[in-house]
DNA sequence: TGTATTATTGCGACTAAGTCGCATTAAAGT
DNA sequence: ACTTTAATGCGACTTAGTCGCAATAATACA
């Protein structure tokens, strides 16, 4: 079960690091232009997920959104900053700042997602 | 164009106030045992959203979650809170306590969706 | 109370996101 | 090279949600 490098891998890899936005299943299987089955880009994005390379957010319009992660060492990941969906031109965006709550005794908190969409400063 | 009040309505409003949780179309319609049409509650539940009766929540799950306004007088909804999902027992719920959040220059905000999902006090 | 108007319902068909099974392909170890 | 098996591609499937349209039933008004 050791894990392998494909080309399929390589390709969505570089193309979520190149785009500095938050990226759909969409926009990556756009991006690609067929190179790769819409499948496998599920399995891959889900499997990044897994091993922590990449975060998954869900979007305030139900999809699936992903983005490389930056300071989340290990397998600790931090990704208590909220999302941004500009309504206009539909880009996504990671808003700078931890975000803090609390939660009622007793709860234990798995995930967290935080999602504001609007408009966006060219869009407005 | 005048709205009707219609037994549809009535139940699913009925229904959602009754349960303190912030309900699914899954468990309304499980609720309403085939009193309403898929298609209806969905319908109904818009509608209501759009009046400002209730608000909308999408969850970490890319579903839809319904919950009675409370303080919102008027148009002006405040939603600015953070809604928990447990894992275990599924139960949705808003928390207590407004949510601050500031938006790069020029951006403006026009909805909120803070989701977080972990296991509550019963379920941990 | 009876009738006309039209908002709403119910039904079925449809779409889009995402998952899964399975045969085929291609990394990686020898 | 050759073998092993993880990963891909393809198609079928599921589930959430929407839409069109004919039938139904709230309202308004005579």
């Amino acid at each position: 079960m050791t894990a392998r490098n494909t080309k399929a891998k390589a390709m969505i890899l570089e193309s979520l690091k190149r785009s500095k936005a938050v990226t759909s299943h969409e926009t990556l299987q756009k991006a690609l232009k067929g190179k790769a089955d819409r499948a496998t880009i599920y399995r891959v994005l889900n499997r990044f997920c897994d091993d922590g390379i990449v975060h998954k957010i869900v979007g305030d319009d139900g999809k699936q959104y992903f983005a490389v992660c930056v300071n989340c060492q290990g397998k600790k990941h931090n990704h208590n900053h909220f999302h941004f969906r500009c309504l206009g031109c539909g880009k996504v965006e990671c808003l700078a700042g931890e975000v803090g709550f609390k939660l009622p005794k007793g709860y234990r908190s798995e995930n967290f997602n935080g999602f504001i969409s609007g408009y966006c400063a060219l869009c407005s």
